[in-house]
DNA sequence: CAAGATTGACTGCTCAATCTTT
DNA sequence: AAAGATTGAGCAGTCAATCTTG
């Protein structure tokens, strides 16, 4: 399980970061923000549907700030907490990022398991939550 | 995927560290050399077993020499190679912290598997090769 | 020149400490 | 207190450059 997450996280990494710049977590992060309600999400929350530590995340909205791919913004009902907000750019390059990084998991992953070795992986995976 | 091995990982880790202050790749190098003949291996050699670079392999290494869990080696046969030689210390580690992993994996991993299920994921994974 | 090993620089991640607001 | 966020320190990993030997 080690190595097959070694490799294939490498070679799909890779590629991401070579046509992209991003990481795949960081690829993850604006999936999740390009499908939330009004394309925003507390840090902290993002954390916990990531699986990072929030420290990582706060890293990641860094370096995706500076590129103008979202903004952070206050939140009203809690002021201690704060938003990530993606832009237009950001919600742009996700979509286009995305379907480039499926591509890559179809040739690499998905087009080598059948529809029942996929059932069995997913359930096998849910068993170890 | 990403999120079960990382949180597997996570677990596994954080136990072999606060034990044995051993890094999974630590424990598997230590494994790999306590399974080899003269209980030495190239590191390059080493590096291909793990799937890991050689640079990484290096610092493991270096890491594991300062404890003296393993002793470099120049290679006879091969002047520009060296060996990575475990020592009684590092044998007893292994053993040691082998077993402690094994009753994490057992736990963390195994005990919510079937058998059948392990051989699906087994297939399943070395069909991403 | 190619292969084995080491080193430096960089990224990704976590934990602990801190600051602010509830 | 406790929770949201940021920051600093440190480990794990990669790649590229270098040195040495085949």
């Amino acid at each position: 399980l080690q190595h097959a997450h070694r490799e294939l996280t490498r070679e799909l990494e890779s590629r991401l970061a070579e046509r992209y710049g991003l990481s795949l977590s960081a690829l993850e992060l604006l999936g999740r923000l390009a499908a939330s309600d009004r394309r925003r999400r507390r840090l902290s929350w993002l954390a916990g549907d990531v699986k990072l530590s929030v420290s990582r995340v706060s890293r990641i909205a860094d370096a995706l700030e500076r590129r103008g791919l979202l903004e952070r913004q206050p939140c009203e009902e809690d002021t201690r907490a704060t938003y990530a907000c993606l832009t237009d750019a950001g919600l742009a390059l996700a979509r286009e990022a995305q379907a480039s990084h499926l591509a890559d998991v179809q040739d690499r992953f998905l087009n080598r398991l059948s529809e029942r070795d996929l059932c069995a992986l997913g359930e096998t995976l849910a068993r170890l939550r």
